[in-house]
DNA sequence: CCATCTTTGTGCACACGTTCACAAACGCAT
DNA sequence: ATGCGTTTGTGAACGTGTGCACAAAGATGG
């Protein structure tokens, strides 16, 4: 998941909670499928099926934003198009920038869903003197070096980081420092920036990890309760021993086991003796 | 964001909040870094900072595992790893298959987070005839046909999708028939899917439409509320008309001005006075 | 004009998530 | 041993989000 940063602790007066808004875009998406079907209009449950959410938080969801329904009838589609697009933002054009043009980047680069809602791609930019010039989805990629007067030139206020993780800081500050005042974060890191900068975050492993989870979960249920049972005795280990005696060495326990687990587990590619590295991660 | 569908309502018995679920992999990528420089211990303050989450919140998220700390010390680095690499099941390795090989597709193949924790490429997919057998990050792209064949045979019980949204549910409906349990979908679309399977999704269309509406609140707060008072009249406007006469008319009224708004708007580029846009951002 | 049917908008209760604040637990020095 | 400084773990208050259930508002037909 992504997760945003509000820049701001509470919300706003007329604020419209931050789960709503992150639901108008999926609302959006489907009354724009009814629009070009020429639907007149839409009732809150069919709506919601196709968001696949709950109706009445749908319902909930548009007061917040004025009463543009019909009773007995539904919502004008056409209406609720301008309505939400308006509130989030998207009559007017969206210059964003992408920095980092790797095999993420260049997809982004030609993801149509971009262009498709009043956001375009001013810039591509890299910091690989190579790329420099070619073209990548009709544009040409240029080099980092330009990129404040990039930003300044095109009144940029979006930036998409699709940069490795290790060069991300450094190119959201400087993004920062040229007036952007939104990122998208593509690289695994966690971004630091100043107040009234919001940032996302997008990151494939963590949502494949909460996936995992999950998944352990399910086949654990399968196999029953059995499977936890067994592995309680090491699971909970630091614990159960830990009555009166001294849980510093509960603690040192629990740091051999790990290691050994660690150990044991790491053949994965490792040759030496790093018990310390954690078995997870091979490459 | 990505949101994903927990497929249980209430939470297990000995369940952790999907809140805390989603921070693991963010305190594990931090542990991590930790102990490849090999730092033994780590204060729940600093480990937070690294994460880019509040302390108090860290802790609590922590002492849902279990007592893993030591009071006057902090946290242990490496048994810290092993335990949260556990619970999310990131101690064994999951086969995982992605089915649309375009620029995304592609992008996804080469990532290294994917392979970095537990997690391996089984299989590339596509429809394209064009497209099988050739090499993508070091494997061939097969063809959709072998789909249900290339599940079984690896057990793959995580798929991902990054087909174009027409074919996205097709592809969800043949992978869960075969044996798929988790999805993460990057198509624009709302896969339907039976219970038991959890279907997790990112949008990068929606990331950036979220971050323009923070961005244009932003910037009508720059601007003061003049705007939004300027704009009010139009904004409202089906609701103070409507006293005691017929709403209806009130309702054609609203599609009547939408439809004019959107004839005005439709052409993208919109040379002529179109007042009716809010005039938040000076483009 | 009235009765009936449909659908919105929302008050309310509950579940979930976050943050504060503090006692209990630990290491360490004396 | 004892006391002191540090840090965890968690009870409790608070804020946010969700879903039910229903009254009010409109459409429709007679």
């Amino acid at each position: 998941m992504a997760s945003g940063r509000s820049h701001r602790p509470a919300t706003r007066s007329r604020g419209i909670p931050e789960a709503t808004v992150a639901r108008l875009p999926l609302y959006l998406r489907a009354l724009t499928a009814l629009s070009e079907r020429s639907v007149p209009t839409v009732s809150s449950e069919e709506l919601a099926a196709a968001a696949g959410v709950n109706s009445a938080k749908l319902r909930k969801d548009f007061s917040y934003l004025g009463s543009y329904g019909t009773r007995g009838v539904g919502y004008d589609v056409e209406y609720l198009v301008y309505q939400i697009s308006r509130e989030l933002g998207l009559t007017q054009d969206w210059p964003v920038v992408i920095v980092g043009i790797g095999n993420l980047g260049a997809a982004l680069a030609n993801y149509g869903g971009f262009a498709s809602r009043g956001f375009r791609v001013a810039a591509l930019i890299d910091a690989d003197h190579a790329l420099t010039g070619r073209n990548v989805a009709g544009l040409p990629v240029r080099h980092t070096d330009e990129l404040e007067d990039i930003i300044r030139d095109n009144q940029v206020s979006i930036g998409v980081i699709a940069t490795p993780a290790g060069a991300a800081q450094e190119v959201c500050d400087r993004l920062v420092a040229a007036g952007v005042t939104s990122i998208l974060n593509f690289a695994p890191t966690v971004l630091s920036v100043p107040d009234g900068v919001d940032v996302r975050k997008v990151d494939l492993s963590i949502e494949l990890q909460i996936l995992a989870f999950h998944e352990q979960r399910k086949a654990g249920e399968d196999l029953g309760e059995a499977v936890a049972a067994a592995s309680a005795g090491e699971e909970k280990g630091g614990l159960a021993p830990r009555a009166k005696t001294a849980a510093a060495k509960a603690a040192a326990a629990r740091t051999a086991a790990a290691k050994a687990v660690a150990a044991a587990a790491g053949k994965t590619k490792r040759p030496g003796p790093d018990g310390d590295v954690p078995a997870v991660m091979p490459a």
